[in-house]
RNA sequence: GCUCCCAUCGUCUAGCGGUCUAGGACGUGGCCCUCUCAAGGCCAAAACACGGGUUCGAUUCCCGUUGGGAGCGCCA
């Protein structure tokens, strides 16, 4: 049997780090069996679904390499198909039509419940044999009276419920519209999927729709629940606290390559392997090895990961990944100079995002530097005028500008201070070129930013100790 | 409320009856290195939810309890 496996989101807001992690796990499902993903939109609930979030998913998808073999395909183009099921239903006696408005359903209900008793639709137009002349009516899938409903499910093991203890459950609303449960039995298949891998929340969904498939006398396909990826605390995943769509970390400056990283790792594992490329996930990723608990994402794993990425990325690539940042930072194009590349290099370890790198990088690609207030009034105070103005003579003077001819300004420099304090020396001399406390090693740096400019921020820094 | 599911360090996890004085990673703390910040090196603290069984022997199997989650729509 060929694999077909399927990811199958709403169109409603962005592609979620819950949705990304199985798109992720039916990609590499897939391609481990070479086997074909299918990306099927379920935007059969119009108010909620939009064009533009659908091209949301498309991008997320494809920016953390998550490529498909058919499709989009939109469910909702897929109604034809459906309403002919149920019709096929229906002529079958498999389901049959119901007057039950819900106002009455639900006054039922709440008087069974009352009751103390358990409410399952109470099969009031069952045996009427309605036709489709009686009016305004639903359609109800008639199921077995006992027996269960079960499958074995490739994570959870044997599942199963009773069909009594489900009802004779609605897949065709008054208006006409089919439902969720019955839509995604069709389109499954209708598009041959051999496995689906969905999150734990359909977990309890699936009795039903296995009822569904036996109504339809046609085999399921093999169903594996992936457990759900839930915020801090073990509690559901909160939008507004939580970072949670791929377009937030995609702009804050992580990786694609640490985000499939990460995903990868929540629910799954290879033994004690804690970085895996997306080569190694379509190699090794089983359904066998999925959890069955839920699981919190740390975002400071993603952190490190992304850390961890960054520092094997290709310089080239780096840059590449790195300019839109800079860009946004200086309001302007930024192309790659030979300086750039040089600072990109050692900037990556000292960087957990790119966010962060292109504002290491900003003395270098920005004119004017500010000073950080609390650097320059604990390195920039008027004792250091001396030293500054020396190193500005020294540095000026030099006819080759590298990290040897620097660092013998500052060690005669230092001398001519009875043996200075290097430290002493280079804080100055960093927040005078940087503006900052903090950057890679000061000879580094000045060898970055180059003669010219290194001496004539020195100048600037010069005057600000003498004049404020 | 009902049905179902889950339970190893703070977090993600390894473990599939004896190899466990429970391993790895992230995070945390300390030390070293050091011109700042990182990186790197070394070290440390940190878990089998609880109670019963089964067994010669339970982290591993069974049952309860507790805690968490999902589902119970003419939503998807």
């Amino acid at each position: 049997m060929s694999v077909r496996t399927r990811f199958a989101p709403s169109p409603s807001g962005f592609l979620h780090v819950g949705s990304a992690r199985t798109a992720l796990f039916n990609w590499a499902f897939a391609r481990r069996h070479g086997g074909a993903l299918v990306l099927r939109i379920e935007d059969t609930d119009r108010e909620r679904s939009t064009r533009e979030s659908e091209q949301g998913i498309v991008d997320g998808l494809g920016w953390l390499g998550i490529d498909w073999d058919e499709g989009p395909l939109r469910q909702s183009e897929r109604r034809a198909c459906h309403d002919d099921a149920i019709e096929d239903l229906l002529a079958r006696e498999r389901a049959y039509r119901c007057r039950c408005t819900p106002d009455e359903l639900e006054e039922r209900k709440r008087a069974t419940i009352a009751r103390g008793e358990k409410w399952t639709y109470d099969g009031r137009c069952r045996d009427l044999g309605l036709g489709s002349d009686c009016g305004s009516h639903s359609v109800r899938l008639r199921l077995p009276e006992e027996g269960q409903l079960a499958w074995d499910d490739a994570v959870f093991g044997a599942s199963g419920q009773d069909a009594r203890e489900i009802g004779d459950r609605i897949i065709r609303r008054s208006d006409g519209a089919p439902l969720y449960h019955l839509a995604v039995v069709v389109d499954d298949l209708d598009m041959q999927i051999s496995h689906v891998i969905r999150g734990a929340d359909h977990h309890a969904n699936t009795p039903f729709q296995i009822a569904i498939y036996r109504a339809l006398e046609r085999d399921p396909p093999l169903f594996a629940h992936v457990p759900l990826i839930v915020g801090p605390g073990g509690k559901k995943l909160s939008k507004r606290k939580d970072p949670v769509s791929v377009e937030q970390f995609r702009d804050e400056g992580y990786l694609p390559a640490a985000m499939t990283n990460w995903l990868v790792r929540i629910g799954w594992s290879h033994g004690d392997q804690e970085v895996f490329s997306m080569q190694e996930i379509r190699e090794l990723f089983d359904l066998g090895s999925v959890n069955r608990a839920s699981a919190q994402a740390d975002p400071a794993k993603l952190s490190s990961l992304n850390h961890h990425t960054i520092g094997a990325l290709p310089r080239d690539e780096l840059v590449a990944r790195l300019l839109p940042f800079l860009a946004a930072l200086a309001g302007r194009t930024v192309m790659p100079s030979p300086e750039l590349l040089t600072l990109v290099d050692l900037l990556r370890e000292r960087s957990k995002t790119l966010v962060e790198m292109a504002d290491h990088a900003r003395f270098l690609v920005l004119d004017e530097i500010p000073y950080e207030e609390k650097a320059a009034r604990k390195h920039l105070g008027k004792t250091v005028e001396p030293l500054l103005r020396e190193m500005h003579d020294g540095l000026a003077a030099l006819k080759a500008w590298n990290e040897e001819t620097i660092s013998a300004v500052f060690e005669e420099v230092r001398a001519r201070h009875g043996d200075l304090g290097m430290g002493k020396l280079a804080q100055p001399i960093r927040v005078a070129i940087t503006g900052r406390a903090v950057s890679p090693g000061i000879f580094e740096t000045l060898t970055v930013l180059g003669k010219t400019r290194s001496v004539g921020r020195i100048a600037e820094a010069l005057h600000y100790v003498r004049h404020g």
